[in-house]
DNA sequence: ACAATAACCAAGCAATCGTTTGCTTAGTTA
DNA sequence: TAACTAAGCAAACGATTGCTTGGTTATTGT
């Protein structure tokens, strides 16, 4: 009797809370929330979300796990079919990225919205994930054919300041995340830009 | 008797108490901030607070304007001995945002790290001293020689979101501000860069 | 049919929140 | 010295916070 998986009942309403939480936390934010309002958002009574998740701070770092891994997959899926041009790879990681946090989930829209220090006690869990993910950004960057005095690390610092900063202006209509990425990358571009000008002008269109 | 200024007293302590209220909204941030965590830092009681200031959200906006007006004439000073080049001149402001943000003054920091969402009740107040301090960017990227295709606002919304994105990675003796400026201007300056590459190479070093 | 348990309700706990009130003290002005 | 006020204390207000506890329902495997 080791028992530890609780046998799935029809209704599991875990991953309702963690919808209502994610939308919340994002509206806002995770100390402004309260269990009164996630629990008025599902139908429940606040003490029943307990038998869930064994405390606020818990339920935050769940729906941070879940926002990590759908972009993590969504970066992973463009990359796939990206082809090995690094310039278009990181072009389709951003775009990837920039998709999920601006469209409908609203968990990838919480980690970044969320600042680790905010919540002392799962800050460490928190900066760990968010690293995890961000190495993805490390590595492309690596890979981009850049003169040697061109600091690899700020650039992808840069970028991710850059997009995680879209939620603030970004206005759905007069933008898509495909623009948006094609015109980060082409910003940053810089050298590169004069050798090979135009050569995808006709990539960008075809995509967003 | 229309007497509205009141009369200054030797120990005015409206400063110490927008001092600490800035170190802790930077520490902490606004909502998990308590007036009693003021009041301690202060070393007054609670209620104290409430001869200078109306209410919590008061003080955020006194803190905040204090933040936009610092932040405003450090760049405007910047500005001011910069030159006429246009890319210089934008890196003269990073400079100097950056400087205020990453240096000793809280209030510059709050301005950045408090969503105005996070305070209903005065989140026109805040957006609107924001916008107003950024339209320097505006003007600024608007004077950048560039080509037509680019997109000057997302170039601005970009740099900003970089910008705004260094406290969280920042460590002071890695990295200066200046040449975190010099290197954000580098990655963007694209094309300009094939064309007068290395010309100021020495510009940067006397600074910093 | 019965025991087990997943899932939830109902009620309330102690703690903390922003704020208010009535009063006191120190300093200024007349 | 008398009137006034800036500044703050002491104490508490009602509301809200995260969370606990004990009981209830409904579904499940056997």
């Amino acid at each position: 009797m080791t028992g530890l998986a609780p046998k799935a009942r029809i209704n599991n309403r875990r991953e309702l809370i963690l919808d209502a939480s994610a939308a919340l936390f994002v509206e806002k934010g995770f100390v402004s929330t309260s269990t009164r309002d996630i629990a008025r958002a599902t139908g429940m009574l606040p003490g029943s979300l307990y038998y869930h998740f064994a405390s606020k701070e818990d339920l935050l770092v769940a729906v941070f796990q879940e926002g990590v891994q759908r972009i993590s997959e969504g970066v992973d899926v463009a990359l796939a079919t990206a082809g090995p041009d690094p310039w278009v790879r990181l072009q389709s990681a951003c775009e990837a990225h920039l998709a999920m946090l601006l469209g409908a989930s609203n968990y990838a829209h919480v980690v970044i919205r969320t600042l680790p220090s905010d919540v002392p006690d799962a800050e460490k869990t928190l900066v760990g994930l968010r690293r995890e993910y961000e190495a993805r950004f490390t590595a492309l960057c690596d890979a981009l054919p850049l003169p040697l005095q061109v600091d690899r690390s700020v650039l992808r610092l840069m970028l991710i300041g850059a997009m995680n900063h879209t939620p603030v202006w970004f206005r759905k209509g007069r933008d898509t995340p495909a623009g948006l990425a094609r015109k980060f990358i082409g910003n940053v571009r810089g050298a590169q830009a004069c050798a090979d000008a135009s050569v995808e002008a006709n990539f960008e269109e075809d995509r967003g």
